[in-house]
DNA sequence: CGCAAAATTGAAAACAATCAAATATGGTGG
DNA sequence: CCACCATATTTGATTGTTTTCAATTTTGCG
């Protein structure tokens, strides 16, 4: 049931589920938490390198990604997020943003105030541990995107990238078997792994013809996750993900 | 003042100064900390993937690396650490290190039960939100090195990351003007830049030959801080540093 | 149906990697 | 203090992945 559209709060105890293990009582102090939700058009600009927000902001349907721009002009998707994560829960405590958020898809968005997490952190001790530890999983992506960057070849590359989104988005619910909604384009791609598109599109090319990935419209399917898995060189431990379904 | 020998506590403390502002409680508390130091050579590992420690690993002397390796045996430096600095800080959440630790110098390093960290954490919440703080600075340093491998020619690359390094030592007190110790091998720097070791030589000796860097030894000096700063496109926003004395 | 955005193709150029040696350096023991 | 050795740096020639540039084709959407 990929795509159900679940509210701000349980798609946010869902992806914290999936890293950490909540109690019932503090399930129900997430509920409780004031959520204000806003629509959002493809490619808006979210918050800004400079900016000081006094509130964090959820995903709740839709891609976002964070990115930076070179001073040549040339940009660097940081990273992606998916519904459940909150790209700038950083700014709970770095009150600068030094990144870049924008939206990639049409976007459902949960806006909460620091005040407001900071009082449900106070309260809950445990919390803190939860949304530190998420931060942390997000330093971990990052770690794993140096290394694909730094040193992977391009085909190995995108082919790692593809592997975490589908398990990302399984972490949340929203793959149907080896397939998956991907609203990135071949530019889009190109940001996010420090390449150029035309070629990320040579190596969807290979990877189509290696039968690692078929692309219908937006849908993307991984019909062999072994040899996929094993192209990116794709070992799931640094998304530290709870139950692992890898299937 | 460089190199001045400061105990774990006191390079500890002023480490977490430079991004938090502690009150004179709050230093008493982190002075009552107990650690235990050991010294370490060169090259050594300190802690590495699939390794579930009980403790964190203070920097008292020394520069250390966390690095990744690809199923292709290429290694990727993905940060660095020098005094002051923890950098499995993340363990405290994250059970499973999903990096290597290796010292590159000669080190002392102090190490931190797990237990005294959380119970400190406890008592003193803002410690809480110290250390988290300064979690989240590591992990924008991360972004940061996203841009400079994935969209920066290496040229600039070295650049910035001469830059990234006078810096983080200078708010630490470990510069001398603008020479400080720089212990890293051309070969160790590729791999914190996803580059080859020829190569790194061949853009070290345009950088002497446009007179941005001189090296004497494994002293490092950066004469013309504008240029350099200029080349390397570098902005110490990322950085997070309380008072910046970037002279 | 029409149009803008995205994907695809081909050819040429460039930055960086690779390979293989040669030179220099720093630390060690005699 | 010097010779020696391992390590690190430097050099040159070649190769190769990736970029760049410039179309062309396809797709999705109103």
């Amino acid at each position: 049931m990929a795509q159900a559209p679940l509210s701000p709060h349980q798609i946010m105890i869902r992806k914290l589920q999936s890293i950490f293990t909540l109690t019932s009582e503090e399930e129900q102090a997430l509920l409780s938490l004031p959520i204000q939700t806003k629509d959002l058009e493809a490619n808006q600009d979210i918050a800004r390198v400079g900016d000081q927000p006094n509130q964090c902001c959820l995903i709740v349907e839709g891609f976002t990604c964070v990115h930076k721009i070179s001073a040549e002009g040339k940009r660097q998707i940081i990273a992606l997020h998916v519904p459940g994560d909150i790209p700038d829960l950083q700014s709970l405590h770095l009150h600068v943003l030094d990144i870049n958020i924008t939206s990639i898809t049409r976007c459902k968005l949960g806006f909460i105030k620091h005040s407001d997490m900071h009082q449900l952190c106070e309260q809950y001790p445990r919390l803190t541990a939860a949304f530190w530890r998420e931060t942390l999983v997000h330093a971990s992506i990052f770690r794993e995107w140096l290394l694909n960057i730094g040193r992977r070849e391009a085909y190995a590359r995108i082919a790692h990238l593809l592997c975490e989104i589908l398990l990302r988005l399984k972490a949340v619910g929203l793959t149907e078997e080896k397939t998956f909604h991907m609203p990135m384009t071949q530019a889009e791609m190109a940001d996010a792994t420090g390449m150029t598109p035309v070629h990320v599109n040579r190596v969807y090319q290979a990877l189509r013809a290696d039968g690692l990935i078929s692309t219908e419209k937006s849908q993307m399917t991984l019909p062999d996750w072994n040899k996929i898995q094993q192209a990116g060189e794709f070992d799931p431990l640094y998304l530290h993900i709870k139950k692992q379904a890898t299937s």
